[in-house]
DNA sequence: TCTGCTACTGTTACCGCTAACAGCCACCTT
DNA sequence: AAGGTGGCTGTTAGCGGTAACAGTAGCAGA
């Protein structure tokens, strides 16, 4: 319970230092930042003073001064969903070597906010932006490509990226999800998911599991949407909707792997024969899954290598911009009767 | 697919606006930071001038100008906890309306990491810092100390605090659980956890637990921990390990609900009594719980409200160290005997 | 002995912005 | 008419570092 400033004296800076080692702030400078020939003896004086007064460099300062600044931007919708702590992992992981270090805002899916979180990263003139999506305001984009650093739009690669990109095409993953679902015998296909309207990556799964449908002469029976709450809990309450709904249903598409682990937990507590019955599939390969009772079906979004990838491009700053599209596998688990 | 800049010369400054508009750098930075007196028909032409170049501020040359920056650390130790999403969120609620902005780091429950994560962000000279937990290497603890800014330690109370503290008592949360297990009647318990050695806040937990047993003349009859892997897959395993080597048992007291959920799962799917011929708790609130077939008893951490606490605190930045200890409810659900 | 080079340290001029203060003008006031 | 007074705009001097350049000393080679 001591107070913040122990010491009434005013912040240190490198004058306070150099002082105390006798030398000048410039080989003081040199020193902290292992640039430049010092020689030992003075080396460990100034070390020694700077550890003793407990100095703290003024990155303002130096990144003003030296026009460089070692953070990369991360713009992410949300952390609560799992998957992009997960990005973030792959992220860390890849610039912990290169000495940049990651910022992270968050915009609650709104592109009002996403616009103003930008702004706010960019006046830092970051080493690097990272976003998720490839859907933003005119705005957004007009700043970021104007802003002359590297920018990496990740998750997505369905759409127009505004320098790189790293991702997977969603409307592909829908489809192939489709395609299994219909290969295994299953007709009679309902859609659950997120309400949010500017979740555009699921909208683009559902457009792509939608359009395999229809090439198999099938369209979804039913559609059920939710928004906010416990995902597991809304995946329960979704599933018993529509299975009171349309009683002879035979597979349920989720939107994402959260809500269908409620379906699964559910259609188990009512006995109903998963997946000769009813089959069931997410989508994501959340950690999660491994220790529900049964594997549920979903398609790996390759989160990790995502932040990895995405990363090495800003550390690497490639003149010509690139698309790096990943591919997700699909993962039956035990919710897909085999065909 | 356009280059990042479209703009060959070089990034703009205040400079570019000012020539544009026709009035001087000063007025310009008057416009665009809403300070002063600016007459209707400049401030219009300014705000013209700088949307039409795509102007972004740079702050790192405003804040050292103005020795102000509205940034706040935010540091914890892992994000993928689910808790500390939430805590994030209380802050940003509050934050929000004060033009404070969170910056997040991450220390992997890591020591040495969280020191250089904390000389980092001082290195930008925030408005202040808030960090998990109340146990920080000497160093640390030193540089926070004379940082000279408002610092709030969160999540736990158990300790003595380097400036203003926000949390629980987890000692006490502990020992509270098995009082609550004693009266219902159990007597056989085991204890499942985490392995980390620098989760210093379930290790109080599970201190307050052992003696409150201890005061009721129990011991624990087994303890099983484990690292790393999908939270609830470990649950199940390390349920089935304890009941396979003590099929007496007739306790399971978790340090956290995901792995708690993993034990109710097996239990349930073992076809056990829960609660009659076994009970299970855990630790946090997290609202997965809400969509298990049982309702796991738990204990809310409060951490929206910690989160709340915290940035008002930064925000007000008062003269005297506070402590504030928030007090949990416990939530016995459906898994402890009514007594 | 003088030159040239290397190893080390210091000096100067900013980086882009803002605090503080200094005008200037129109309009009152007395 | 002299002296406020407020509204608006400009000037100056940094903020705390670093790039670029300028010494200086010591030593090897010619």
């Amino acid at each position: 319970m001591t107070k913040p400033t122990p010491d009434p004296r005013h912040t240190l800076t490198l004058r306070d230092v150099s002082e105390a080692s006798g030398v000048s702030e410039m080989t003081v400078s040199r020193v902290l930042r292992n640039r430049g020939d010092v020689s030992a003896p003075t080396r460990e004086k100034v070390l020694e003073a700077a550890r003793a007064l407990g100095y703290v460099p003024n990155k303002i300062a130096g990144a003003l001064a030296s026009q460089r600044v070692n953070l990369v931007g991360v713009v992410i919708p949300s952390l609560s969903n799992m998957v992009f702590p997960e990005v973030m992992t792959g992220i860390s992981e890849i610039l912990d070597g290169t000495g940049l270090q990651p910022v992270v805002g968050v915009t609650n899916y709104l592109p009002d906010r996403e616009e103003s979180v930008i702004y706010e990263m960019l006046s830092w003139r970051p080493s690097g932006m990272i976003i998720a999506g490839l859907e933003h305001s005119a705005a957004s984009r007009a700043m970021l490509a104007r802003a002359g650093i590297p920018i990496v739009e990740i998750m997505d690669i369905d759409g127009d990226p505004i320098n790189h990109a790293v991702g997977i095409s969603h409307r592909r993953a829908g489809r192939q999800m489709a395609e299994a679902i219909i290969a295994a015998g299953y007709r009679k296909i309902a859609f659950l998911g997120t309400q949010m309207p500017n979740d555009f990556r699921a909208k683009k799964r559902l457009e792509g599991f939608e359009e395999a449908l229809a090439k198999a002469g099938l369209t979804l029976i039913d559609r059920e949407y939710y928004s906010g709450g416990s995902a597991l809990l809304k995946g329960r309450e979704m599933t018993a909707a529509v299975l009171t709904r349309n009683p002879d249903v035979d597979f349920l598409y989720y939107s994402n792997d959260m809500i269908g682990a409620g379906g699964l937990l559910y259609c188990l507590a009512q006995g109903i024969d998963v997946p000769g019955r009813i089959g069931l599939a997410g989508f994501n390969g959340v950690e999660l899954l491994d220790g529900l009772p049964r594997k549920l079906a979903t398609m790996d979004a390759c989160r990790l290598e995502i932040g990895r990838k995405a990363a090495r491009i800003i550390a690497d700053a490639p003149e010509a911009a690139q698309v790096e599209e990943l591919f997700p596998t699909l993962e039956p688990g035990d919710t897909i009767r085999k065909s």
